[in-house]
DNA sequence: AAGTGGTCTAGACCACCGT
DNA sequence: CGGTGGTCTAGACCACTTG
């Protein structure tokens, strides 16, 4: 990462001028997505980096700043530079955005129904990028705040990445689903895109949420992706939304 | 803004350390809260800044920088930094999420149906601020996706900003809300919060939205901030999602 | 006290936009 | 061309954490 050679070469291989600080950034983000650093590890201190990239260390300090507003990394001053993880509590509800009506944080618990390998629908393959028919999968769960049963979730994975997943090991319980994934399949969710509806609920939804059919529920189709924009899971969700709600803060 | 004496009185008046540019921010932002830069004017430039507040441009960059990521500010390289405006197309979209189905950008065009004041219900004083019972001024208006509607909103605005609004102001037509409050009545709104659930029509907004009662629509409750964050302005929308739905990316 | 991230400076140079 | 924001540097010092 020679300051000069880098950037030379670049301006010849691409014309697209790409700074430095961003060059590092990509570099970073390839470590990540390597594994040479695990979630909740420490990444080497700044000026370690700009000595290894033979750069300033407010160079490295731009590219490290992106990369935390990013959600990648996750800054804490006096101890150093981490790569962000579903374990930290901090970053616990960023993709779950229902909450009580009364503002009170839930205690949030999954109870996984059933976990097999079946083949994906048109929309669960368009979101993944894969072909209708081709194999996903295939997890239902009910998620419950306080004992109740809030959420319905037909969640979908792709197959290379999560093959050997069985009911059994769904039962962690307590912490999220993407902190299990991190941690047990070495897959990272840093990225996710909803789409939500109003829908009339299905009696078979219906009976597992404990309403009558046709009642209103928010119907919520997620894609998450992992480093480098892969998408590897696509989720329907069945919200009841009577006594909570889906908080959204538009910047 | 001298740096020695500002940050030495700082310290003695409030322990908490702020660093200089964050106080050039909160300077800034005080600036544009009295109305000095108006939305869509060029800011001095970083130079000038700098040479103004006695520090170095550095300093003033970061001061930008953070307020460009709240969409306070708005960058362009080789021609100055800009106040964010509604009218600008980019930040067109900014508080509508919905989108039709098929992805394409729909013609959005604003249908005002009545204009008075009247007294504020129990949810929108408690999102104003103010108490159940002082008067607002409320809007109701529909809005249409290439000609069919799609939504009806419910709109109450605090008085003391919006006294003179009437059915007549309203019918700008084509360009959005926002953008008429910041350019007739001086109101930027810079931030929102909205709750999402799950509802089923009522004859009223049904008949206004050409569906059958009882239908699933989707409720978005809204609730939008000026400078200082003060709320200004509280509304109640019903969305058909049955050929589009309300898009969310979760960073 | 040592090590980390956080702030601030002064100056050089580059990329982009208008005239 | 001059003016603007964008990048990069080298070094000083501050604030926070840990031992």
């Amino acid at each position: 990462m020679n300051r000069d050679s880098s950037r030379s070469s670049f301006r010849i291989a691409a014309p697209t001028f790409s700074p430095l600080y961003r060059q590092i950034k990509e570099f970073m983000i390839r470590s990540l997505e390597a594994g040479e650093w695990h979630p909740g590890d420490a990444i080497p201190s700044e000026g370690e980096l700009a000595a290894r990239f033979n750069v300033s260390q407010g160079t490295v300090r731009k590219a490290i700043d992106e990369m935390a507003a990013e959600n990648l990394l996750v800054r804490r001053q006096g101890k150093g530079t981490f790569v962000a993880s579903h374990d930290d509590p901090r970053s616990f509800f960023r993709f779950l955005r229902l909450v009580p009506d009364d503002g009170s944080h839930p205690h949030a618990v999954s109870f996984p129904l059933s976990c097999a390998t079946r083949e994906a629908g048109e929309d669960a393959a368009a979101a993944l990028g894969i072909a209708a028919g081709d194999l996903v999968v295939y997890v239902e769960r009910l998620l419950r705040f306080n004992g109740e049963t809030v959420v319905f979730d037909q969640i979908h994975l792709v197959t290379e990445l999560f093959a050997g997943l069985t009911l059994e090991s769904l039962s962690g319980g307590d912490r999220s689903l993407y902190s299990l994934f991190e941690n047990d399949y070495g897959v990272r969710m840093i990225h996710a895109a909803e789409h939500l509806r109003a829908v009339a609920a299905d009696p078979y939804s219906a009976g597992l949420l404990g309403v009558q059919p046709g009642v209103p529920l928010l119907l919520v189709e997620r894609t998450a992706y992992t480093y480098g924009n892969k998408p590897v899971e696509w989720r329907r969700g069945l919200y009841r939304t009577d006594r909570q709600h889906y908080r959204n803060d538009l910047g």
